[in-house]
DNA sequence: TCTACTCGGACAGCATGTGTCCGAGTCAAG
DNA sequence: CTTGACTCGGACACATGCTGTCCGAGTAGA
């Protein structure tokens, strides 16, 4: 029961993306977080899988968001990294063993599913209800107004190791 | 983000011995769901640990519920079995890189952790308003009254392979 | 006293996440 | 138009933790 690493690294570049106004490099937001670039670059491809971020090859290519703040979730960022299978897979062991339960009387999911699945769908609601610009409001509520426009000016300038 | 696959056969075995009188073996569990006697013993000892079943050795014994079926939520099986660590673990990576935020201002979790302790609690809260008493009653209703009775009768007499 | 049965923790095997690397493709500049 | 350098994308090792197994310590009953 542990989410990857990885989920952290991706809402943060998201809340930087939306920061930016040309496309960001992998490299460049990974110099930014102090996290390995490689790896970063792993959970970037995986959100340009999943089509919430634009990826721009070339000279001054990059990532950004393919749509608004506002219209991504955490839950689809935490979904395009980490996956979006469920935690709790039932192996209907309700149907083995000496008093196995006939498969025909199996319609529907076991009491035991049925807990598990009412959870996960609270932990994905909650997930769903905070959007990326929700974040950054946050963020900005935390640090003062200056935060993103010193991002913005960090992301536009020359930075030479 | 999976959760480990002795959850669902603590929590089976959580439901067989609300209905038993007298301690059951590991064994005994194990061979009613068809499933690894070695593995399953290792889910009940961490049972154990955690205090909510009760180990008793020797020629009679097995295990059995410390407490009530209605004080034994889902939550506590899942905790014992899978760990009771949160599955985003915040790494403060706004403490790090070129733009890291000054340590003292970072009394409290960053947005992001925040948005996933909020989704972690509403899960946990989920999982705590289910009890195995509540399981137990969700089975009679699929299967009937009678469910029971058998797992009773066939935990009390002999069984040779 | 003895036996047989139970739990408990210590020991391998394997799958998945973590981290890294190099090649294909592309845009900008000269 | 050529060149060049920069970008992403997928394929390759490594490590951690879950999965599965085993045998010894302890105990209740005969």
């Amino acid at each position: 029961m542990k989410m990857s690493g990885g989920v952290e690294w991706a809402l943060h570049c998201c809340v930087v993306l939306t920061a930016a106004e040309h496309p960001v490099p992998a490299a460049r937001l990974a110099e930014l977080h102090d996290v390995s670039p490689s790896y970063l670059a792993k959970q970037l491809q995986a959100l340009s899988r999943a089509g919430l971020v634009q990826s721009v090859q070339g000279h001054a290519g990059g990532y950004a968001l393919t749509r608004a703040a506002e219209q991504i979730t955490v839950l689809d960022v935490v979904e395009a990294v980490d996956g979006a299978a469920p935690a709790f897979v039932c192996t209907e062991i309700r149907q083995r063993g000496p008093l196995a339960t006939p498969a025909e009387a199996c319609t529907a999911p076991c009491a035991i599913s049925r807990a598990m699945a009412a959870a996960d769908e609270a932990w994905r609601a909650a997930l769903r209800g905070v959007t990326i610009a929700d974040l950054a409001r946050s963020v900005t509520g935390d640090y003062g107004p200056g935060v993103f426009a010193g991002i913005r000016e960090w992301l536009g300038s020359d930075h030479p190791i």
